[in-house]
This record gives structure tokens, sequence and C-alpha cells, in this order.
RNA sequence: GGCCGGAUGCCCGAGCGGACUAAGGGAGCGGAUUGCAAAUCCGUUUUUCGUGGGUUCGAAUCCCACUCCGGCCUCCA
């Protein structure tokens, strides 16, 4: 089944072949190593929920393609340069974010909240969001901070999630090919600009033109009369003033921001990478200049596919700071919900569809995942039994291709797969993917008993499926041990008031532990808790 | 001003010319079951796809107009 994306650069949906295809002439994707590279967050904040959609979508993709058999090498920056406030006027303007935070910083700090040893430090700062990130993004499941992780030395997790302040000699050099190449020039003014006259395929990504660039009534195309057109943006800006800045050809000074992605990709996945993904708003001007740096630089096609989130809305409106309804990862998990309903709320439809992000969506979340965890449990247990009496215990692999001796799967669960795939194939069409899995689940769950080996191949098939989905089998967060001991000392007293048949007394137990977060069902087998993964 | 998307049943969300009295998720209400719950079952909120025209044997799906919402046009994922 061929898979189609959706192609910003293109502007329609194209089939979707990585460039380095595995050797089975049947399936592309069998082997198939895929280079890809995420436009991921700055760090002088937090992030919010909408960045996360952009970086969840991101991980849904690549998951997906693993899924197909493909090797995926996925790359995502953090950008700890500060971007200026006034870069509307693409001429490195303003003032520094970063130096705003540090702001902010000293003023928390004066507030008796230290939350890093000097916050006169752009650096600790940075690093202070940094660990936020990484902390957030490992609680939403983002295989490649798992790849991070999992990195055996600084340098490989720094090729993984780069930060542009290690990468500044890289920038130099492109922009020293640039010059080489008459893609750029310095100013009168000392500054080293793109110039965009000199790139044909400028305006391409984002469809625009340079002359409604400096037309458009919205345009904010500043004309310097250092520059040779208004769109010219700038590479590098000596100021032997500014907060963060390194020495260069130019002069002391900080790189334009959207050199570090270019120059970063190109050096770490080479010269073409497969896909490049990254939120809407990326695509101008960010991304435009980044195939313009890139391209120009190397002359060869940066990347043959760019993908696009939309953008999240929060209870119907734009999501804006000045509105103050934006939510934080801390912000939501601090409420009680668990961070896998994030996960579900933010990837369960397409992410070319704008999505309005509720309250209510995550209680809807927590319900449509507890249901598949519940079939997962119950197939578990049948599978866990019979296959430690025969003395298996090492089965369930878990990811993304079938192992070797794995058993073929019943029909009607290789039928949910294809299906799953099906949708997935089509733009990733995470709807109506999820609708074929809960067609397939849903008899499952309500068969009183199953058989081993049909709970054996529904183990499968879900471990598959979750390989994207990531939150059926994920592990929920550890509750700390007094809360733990806490809780157990209620069931046992529930227990208790429910043996002498004081009901009344029961149900306050039960109320206390709704309380803790905790939801309480009594079986044949005696009372069970269990975590809730939403508030009630 | 220019360029793009979108409007689907109580809510969310697939579908994009016939299998649609619209997939899937969630919610409400009534009943069965339960000490009470949870889960499950039965019934219900649903001949309905923003509004008005048109094309067609046939339209949620195509065309035109209108209304509303959202995005981009050098801050943002």
């Amino acid at each position: 089944m061929p898979i189609r994306f959706y192609n910003t650069l293109t502007h329609k949906l194209e089939e979707f072949v990585p460039l380095s295809a595995g050797s089975h002439a049947a399936d592309p994707f069998l082997g198939a190593h895929v280079r890809m590279y995420t436009c991921g967050p700055t760090v002088y904040d937090y992030a919010h929920i909408g960045n996360f959609r952009a970086f969840l979508f991101a991980d849904v993709l690549r998951r997906y393609l693993e899924l197909r058999g493909a090797r995926v090498r996925q790359v995502m920056n953090m950008t700890d340069v500060g971007h200026m406030t006034d870069d509307q006027v693409a001429d490195g303007a303003g003032r520094d974010k970063l130096e705003l935070a540090v702001e902010r910083m000293r003023e928390s700090k004066k507030a008796g909240q230290a939350l890093v040893e000097n916050p006169n430090d752009p650096y600790q700062v940075a690093e202070f969001f940094i660990m936020a990130f990484l902390e957030d993004a490992r609680a939403l499941g983002l295989a490649v901070v798992a790849d991070r992780d999992q990195a055996a030395s600084e340098t490989e997790k720094e090729r993984i999630m780069p930060r542009p302040t290690r990468h500044i000699p890289e920038f130099i050099g492109q922009i020293q090919d640039l010059l080489a190449r008459s893609h750029a020039y310095v100013g009168d003014d000392g500054v080293v600009y793109y110039d965009v006259g000199s790139f044909a395929n400028y305006g391409r990504l984002s469809g625009n033109s340079i002359e409604r660039l400096s037309h458009g009534a919205g345009g904010r195309t500043n004309q310097l009369a250092a520059k040779r057109h208004p769109a010219d943006f700038f590479l590098w800006k000596p100021d032997p003033t500014h907060l963060m800045r390194w020495p260069s050809p130019w002069g002391e000074g900080y790189p334009g921001w959207h050199v570090e992605c270019s120059a970063m990709a190109l050096t770490i996945l080479g010269p073409s990478l497969d896909i490049h993904t990254g939120g809407e708003d990326n695509i101008f001007p960010h991304h435009e200049c980044e195939i313009a740096q890139a391209e120009g630089a190397t002359g060869k096609c940066f990347a043959r596919f760019w993908m696009h989130a939309r953008h999240l809305m929060v209870n119907g409106e734009k999501m804006s700071k000045s509105k103050g309804n934006f939510f934080t990862i801390r912000d939501l998990t601090e409420q009680g919900y668990d961070p896998l309903v994030i996960r579900w709320a933010l990837i369960r439809s397409r992410y070319r569809e704008s999505l309005n992000f509720t309250l209510p969506s995550l209680r809807e979340a927590a319900e449509a995942i507890a249901s598949l965890r519940d079939l997962a449990e119950k197939t578990s247990l049948v599978v866990t039994g019979v296959d430690e009496a025969a003395g298996e215990g090492d089965f369930v692999p878990f990811g993304a291709a079938p192992a070797p001796h794995e058993p073929p799967l019943e029909k009607a669960d290789a039928a949910m797969l294809d299906e799953f795939n099906r949708a997935m194939d089509d733009d990733l069409n995470t709807s109506a993917a999820l609708a074929a899995l809960f067609t397939w689940a849903d008899p499952l769950s309500k068969q009183k008993k199953i058989a081993y080996p049909q709970a054996r191949s529904a183990l499968l098939a879900l471990r598959r499926v979750d390989h994207v989905l990531g939150v059926i089998f994920a592990p929920l967060r550890p509750l700390p041990a007094a809360l733990q001991h806490q809780i157990e000392t209620l069931m046992e007293q529930r227990n208790q008031a429910r043996r002498e048949k004081d009901f009344a007394r029961g149900d306050q137990f039960r109320a206390r532990l709704a309380e803790l977060g905790v939801e309480v069902t009594d079986t044949p087998s005696g009372s069970r808790w269990r975590p809730r993964l939403a508030p009630a």
C-alpha cells in the first residue's frame, strides 16, 4: 500500500517513498532509512500544549513509518539562542528573547523561587527550560527523547537533539558558503544578508512571491538602505553588546534565526532529508528561508517532503499569551490529568485539521484510553498465565516490526491492522485509524472470556498499534510511596466496612479514595483500585 | 487588501457523487443488573450534514452566491 502525505512544498498529496529504500522490492518501507528533521521548541519558557501538538504529530509520523518497517533517524533541535522580539522586520531588531527570560528569572529569584543558580546566565536559563522540556516530552512519550536518553554519549545526544549554541562554527561555515556562491552579501552596515533575488525558488513553499512580500498590506518587510531587497533577511549581525555573541569573520555578533535549523540539519543528517516537519506558522518565513539557505549552500534538494501541523485552538479561540488561554503540560498534570490523556487528546485527530482543545476532551480521552488499557490487561492476563506455564516468559516483543518467531495473527486482528494502516497511509488519518481500532476492540472488550490463541493474537495486534499511539502499554505516572500506602490502608478499611455490611461507611472510604484520584471497582474476586486518568 | 483552510447529529470527529436513515469516541435521559457503584445489556437524544440556489437518475460529497469561523502574508509549534 502506498503512503500518501500532503506535501506543503508542492501543495498536494503525494506518494511518500524513502530516499533510501530497503532491499525489499515489494515494500519500499521494510528496512528503509528515513531521515527526518523536526523543528523543536525554543527554550526561553515552558512549552505549551500547542507546541506539543506539533511535536506529537512528528512523533506519530515517525512511529508510523517505524510500524511500516522503516528505521527513522529523527533530529529535533532545542533552540537555545535568543530570537529577537522584533524579528518581524527580519533585521534582528528589538530585544533578545532569552534576555527577557533572564529578566523573568531574575524577578522570580527575587520572589524567592530560585529556579537556577545564576539567573543572569542565559546558558543556565536555557538549560533549565531544556530540562523542563525533556521532562514533559518524556511524559508524553516523544520517541526522539527516548533516542536521546538511550544515546551512549553526550556527543551522540547532541546529534539527536542539538542546541544551536553548540554549532556556531557550522552556522558560520554555511554563511561563508552562501557568500561564496553569491547568495549572500555584506551590507554597508556590516550585516550579512541573504539575497532573496538570487534564489529562484524563494516563495515556493509558502506560495508567496517576492513582489507580494514587499507589497502586501500586512507585509512587514523593511527597507533598510543597506539591503538590496526589502525581503532580504540577515544571516549574521555584528553586535559586541549583545547578550549572547560569538566571534565571526564579520565581527562579534549573533546568527540569524533561520540559520540554525538548516545548518544543523545539513551537518547531522546530510544534504537531503526525507521529511522536515514543523508547525504551520513555520512555513513562512522560517522554512522558506531554511530552503533558501540550505539549497543555496549545497545546490541540492534540501527536503523532499515538508509537513506542517495546524494550530491548536483552546475553547474555540486561538491560543495566545495575551488571552491567557494556554496550558503547559505541568498545568494539566497538576490538575490530575495523566500525560497519556494529553497525548491522546493531541493526536486523536488528523494533524492537518485545526484541533480545538478543551478540558472535556481530556475526559473523553481518559475514557477512550481506559477501555483500551482494560482490553490490554485482559488479554495480557490470559497470555502471561499460559506463556509462563509453558516457559515462554520472554514473549511480548515490544516494537514495531513483528518478531521472526511471532505467530500469524488471527484474521480479524490482521484485518484491523490493515484498516488501521490504510487510514494512516492516507496522510495520517488518525481519526479513521482509531475508528478501525475501536470497531475491532469493542466485541473483544465485551467478550466475557478470551481463549489463549485469540488473546495472544489480539495482544500482539494491540502492541503494534500502540507502537504508534503510545498510550495503551505505557506505564502510568508512578504514585508516591506514601500515597500508595494511604490508598491501600483505605482499601482495607473499606473492605472491612463492607464485610460488616456497613455500606455507608464503606462509601465514605470510596469517596476519600476518589479525592485521592483513585477509582474503585468491586468484582466477584474482590475489590480493586486504579488511578484515574483524569480528575473526577 | 492578497492567499489558504473550514462549518457534519447533544458534544468531539471520520466520510468528499450511489453500500449514508453518516464510521468511531464521549455525554445526557429512561429501564435491566448491582448493597450502592463500575462494567455490561435494552431503549432514547438522530431521516440529518452552515444558509439559499443549481448540476445529476442520485449530493454531506460537485458548481454558484451568501453568512460565520480560523490561519498565513517576516513574533509564535
